[in-house]
DNA sequence: CGCGCCGTTGACGGCCTTCAATACCCGTGG
DNA sequence: CCACGGGTATTGAAGGCCGTCAACGGCGCG
């Protein structure tokens, strides 16, 4: 049923910054996770030689992405989870009214529908910010490869009680903070992965619009806006629209910690 | 590895094939997953014959716990999943001015500890609500269980995801709904639940303070009571400190849906 | 240019928090 | 037995934070 396990595609000498250029042709580019420059990042996290060369198997296919576009919709079959290769994606909850959710945020290297397990279904719909990259995981494939592989089996459950960790941070966030706290703890996440990529974690542009910021910290837009420029007038930050300047990230921790106690 | 008795006294879900009902080395603590009444909605929930068998070699260590204890503290160790035989828990994160976060209850069938393997600290703490007991999993075996037995990884993967998924509904109360919304939710919640194990899901006591309900939907214990008496006096429901039953369960699904639109 | 989308800002009001008092239950001890 | 105290739940009054509604400005694009 499972095909070899050991790849030698040629692909060694693919560099990262024209790998992320290669044309779209139709046919399926394949990635292979040993070359990835999101490895340290990405699913292979914390695996060695052997296992990453397993997931060289999988020959995942890689896709682009538009802005505006979807990965998958709430209710649809699930059979793929997504790494991001680059761009930034939202995943969002349709709501009753017609109002969406959006519970997170995704960067290179985070993986995306891990929701989709429990039902076989995706349980919310991802949407990319921008234009962007991904690499679709048959999660079949996947889980097959895990039996074979402890390991592998290991990163994959941590990724996945890594995602319940941080949804528990949020709603940590989401039951006990105020707007500011709120905003702040929003800052410096995305200061902190900004870092981790590679960027300056005190500079940067944010993908996503009011609303949706809003959404995810659970105030409305307004309210975002308002203290985006109570943060200004304090001398925390710079903002122009999308682009934020910290000025003083003490200052946006201590916020995030609340008042002295 | 695997032994087999004849069982008598099966309890409410009668197991098809009485052959290979397990032994029951009466001194020993342990627990089969096979013979337990619970089996339909805990850990070898989907899994068939063969593989609830292998989880039976795992011999859970049973244990008793007090209301108040706790079966693990946020930072300890992870070694163990907990999966609830009786009783009611709570899972909490500690806030730095000394309050507590809610971020779930648990009931009999559910399992606690899975926001323990990201880092292999215990992310939460667990607290009964009154006394109980549990099933400790060694987690380093049920995995190596899975290895072995595709059906049990997939059961593994679907409860993480399951957990995902319940998060997300929390995220979208906490981030959209207003306070009878919440508490509208959190009531049928707990009906369905009550109901999935046998128990009467319009008239139920419930095992937790006020301020712990607070906590987990993200408002004051006192929103909580004055929200409480106020779907009294919409004849929704008839509430005495603890105990609650419910009288109109169309119109608090109503309130949980929202203003019609 | 004009239109739509996005972000900002102001005014007002409402929902929920905060502070406080009271009632109730229950175990302990005089 | 009743008094007493601690913990829990309810209720009231006042106030603040944030939501709502509205207007405006900037920007990109047809």
């Amino acid at each position: 049923m499972q095909t070899v396990v050991a790849a030698t595609a040629p692909v060694r000498f693919v560099p990262r910054e024209t790998a992320l250029q290669a044309p779209a042709s139709p046919a399926a580019i394949t990635t292979l996770c040993s070359t990835c420059h999101l490895k340290e990042l990405c699913l292979p996290c914390g695996l060695t030689g052997i296992d990453v060369e397993r997931l060289d198997g999988l020959k995942f296919a890689r896709r682009r992405v538009k802005e505006g576009e979807a990965l998958y919709h709430e209710g649809e079959n699930f059979q793929f989870l997504y790494a991001v290769r680059s761009g930034t994606f939202k995943s969002i909850l349709n709501l009753k009214d017609g109002r969406e959710q959006v519970t997170g945020f995704q960067m290179a290297g985070e993986l995306l529908g891990l929701d989709g397990l429990a039902s076989g279904k995706h349980a919310s719909s991802a949407i990319a910010l921008e234009d962007g990259e991904i690499c679709a995981i048959p999660y079949a494939h996947l889980t097959e490869l895990a039996t074979v592989s402890p390991h592998l089996h290991l990163a994959m459950s941590r990724m996945m009680s890594r995602e319940i960790v941080r949804e528990h941070g949020l709603m940590m966030l989401l039951g006990s903070m105020n707007a500011e706290q709120r905003l702040a703890a929003f800052l410096l996440n995305i200061s902190q992965r900004m870092k981790a990529r590679g960027y300056s974690a005190s500079e940067f542009h944010l993908r996503m619009m009011r609303v949706d910021i809003g959404s995810y910290l659970g105030m409305k837009l307004e309210t975002v806006s308002r203290t985006f420029t109570s943060f200004q007038h304090q001398g925390l930050l710079k903002v122009d629209k999308k682009h934020v300047k910290i000025l003083d990230l003490d200052a946006l921790q201590q916020i995030f910690d609340g008042p002295v106690q």
